[in-house]
RNA sequence: CGGGAUGUAGCGCAGCCCGGCUAGCGCGCCACGUUCGGGACGUGGAGGCCGCGAGUUCGAAUCUCGCCAUCCCGACCA
């Protein structure tokens, strides 16, 4: 294989020996006229990228987003990733209502204080035409008896149903899973990173003992860092939330967190040990083995189509979407290029061999012989959409038996021989991978920063990335940070290590330092 | 809910101050032809309750009043 370089078309074009190794060249920017770069203008790059990538689009609807079928492919590959590791480790899946009764939401006192200001709430069942005739009114005369809020999130819909499902120690554990959808009614919010409407899949679990639902909440927060680390690519932090930033009704909220380009945090997975809380709640209780009756512990954990903006702002550039290959719903995009509809039919049946071969080894291949856009229009709307690999077969390759090869992480463009071209393919979309994974490792790195003075923590704060403080642990002091600076503890990692020091804003003794940032 | 702005073709905008021919431009779209190894070009064409409703006027995208919607900035959040 010969890396090849190229200065520009002219001399591409007057380059007639392929089979020489040519100047390494980075193709140069497709920098689309409208579509704004990280520097200039994070926020706007996100937007015009989740838009012009096709993933999603506002809605009729404030708030809430039409997922495209492309956003939705990759949405699916995560879904069917996580629902494996979720069997895999004994859960079942099942489906609980989206009407949640207003009366179960006030149970649990903190739950509800949490959610009650963001909550839609069903109060009719009918309506009628207007009395002036234009158009139709809620009937008030079909006024509901008791409200229905739907559901931000299940914990009392389904704790007042596993009631009836737990008597003894036998029916435990109780593994479920649910996908759903979600409502909060935000103030403002994003494609993605925070709509009024969501989907997730939220885990609810009951157990006869405090450890096993600790061990089972912890499990969990496994899986959701093995998944963001190996299937996105995304490094973690796994650790304990502070109790400012904990899950209404939860005893200990554990997270994983990812830094984003921008330098800012995102919360891309929680698990709570919610203790007994909702079983107390709900009246949960069970005949333990020496016939005493208790009150079960329990935990809940989710993750949402928020990982896609985890996604989308981990790995993606100026060119566009950058996608890892485990989840880009087209991994691999055949393009032909020819002059006439003679060349077109030879050359795809040489790329539908390849095809079928890559396509037996269980890739994801586009083969995008339409004839209604150029190749170099479809090369940049296939970088700009994330694919990690394309090939391009010409005339030429058809001669030299080789195809030229372009990875989307790089930019880099390659010929390879043809031959047994289906296992190159595979391990260089592993290279691609797990390239990601490293560069959005070594990001994390470079801007992650001790701090031990209240004057660099302010300074550091502003530039972005993880600051590693001490503090004393107390909630006021998190809020006053959080006045001064915005900036909020975002975890307190797991096998923290111990060290002696003293909080960056009182001063007070402190045994261990935590992670701040600014948070999406 | 406070502060600011914007509504004109599918998208992005000009026109509005100073009212006046058939409301324009770019992209996109359709047809035909030439092209095709990094977003091609030519020619022709389709597409508009100028956010909605009143008012002023011979005449309103343009001036006045009211309403509606959306976006940005703050308080809330996976």
């Amino acid at each position: 294989m010969f890396k090849i370089n190229w200065v520009n078309n002219f001399l591409f074009l007057h380059h007639k020996n392929f089979d020489k190794k040519v100047p390494k060249i980075i193709p140069k920017s497709i920098m689309a006229k409208d579509f704004s770069t990280r520097a200039e203008n994070y926020a706007q790059w996100y937007n015009d990228l989740v838009i012009k990538a096709d993933l999603a689009e506002n809605s009729a609807v404030r708030g809430c987003m039409v997922i495209k079928p492309y956003g939705y492919a990759i949405w699916e590959k995560m879904q069917a990733a996580l629902d494996k590791m979720f069997k895999d480790t004994g859960h079942s899946n099942a489906y609980f209502p989206l009407f949640i009764p207003k009366s179960f939401l006030s149970k649990e006192a903190d739950h509800v204080e949490g959610f009650a200001k963001e909550c839609a709430v069903v109060t009719h069942y009918r309506l009628k035409n207007a009395d002036d005739g234009k158009g139709i009114v809620v009937d008030e005369d079909a006024k509901l008896e008791e409200e229905l809020i739907i559901r931000p999130t299940s914990e009392t819909i389904i704790w007042d149903t596993y009631r009836n499902w737990i008597q003894s120690y036998r029916d435990l554990p109780l593994l479920i899973n649910q996908w759903a959808n979600v409502v909060r009614w935000e103030m403002r919010t994003r494609l993605f990173l925070r709509t009024a409407e969501f989907l997730w899949q939220e885990g609810h679990t009951a157990h006869s003992t405090k450890e096993e639902a600790i061990e089972e909440t912890l499990k969990i927060l496994d899986i959701y860092a093995d998944f963001a680390e190996k299937w996105m690519a995304v490094p973690v932090l796994k650790g304990l939330k502070s109790a400012n930033e904990r899950f209404a009704g939860a005893v200990d909220t554990y997270c994983i967190e990812a830094l984003m380009q921008d330098g800012k945090a995102l919360q891309a997975g929680t698990s709570h040990f919610l203790g007994q809380n909702f079983a107390k709640a709900f009246d949960v209780k069970f005949l333990s083995k020496d016939n005493q009756l208790e009150y079960v512990w329990a935990t809940s954990w989710g993750v949402s189509t928020r990982l896609m903006g985890a996604l989308i702002m981990a790995h993606s550039d100026d060119n566009g979407l950058v996608l890892p290959p485990k989840l880009a719903p087209i991994q691999v995009v055949i393009v032909p290029i020819y002059k006439n509809y003679g060349q077109l039919n030879e050359i795809s049946i040489k790329a539908n061999e390849i095809k079928n071969s890559l396509i037996a080894k269980g890739i994801s291949v586009k083969y995008d012989d339409r004839d209604t856009q150029k190749p170099g229009w479809k090369f940049s709307e296939y970088e700009f959409k994330g694919v990690p690999v394309r090939l391009a077969i010409g005339p030429r390759d058809l001669e030299n038996g080789t195809v030229e090869v372009a990875r989307r992480d790089t930019l880099e463009k390659e010929i390879y021989q043809i031959t047994d071209i289906e296992n190159k393919v595979i391990h260089l979309l592993d290279q691609i991978q797990v390239n990601l994974y490293h560069k959005a490792y070594a990001f994390r790195e470079e801007n992650t920063y001790r701090v031990d003075t209240w004057d660099d923590f302010k300074v550091q704060i502003e530039k972005g990335g993880f600051i590693l403080a001490h503090w004393d642990g107390t909630s006021e002091t998190e809020l006053k940070i959080k006045d001064e600076t915005k900036a909020t503890i975002r975890t307190i990692p797991l096998d923290n290590k111990q060290e002696v020091g003293f909080c960056v804003y009182s001063g007070r003794p402190s045994k261990e330092r935590v992670v701040f940032a600014k948070a999406y």
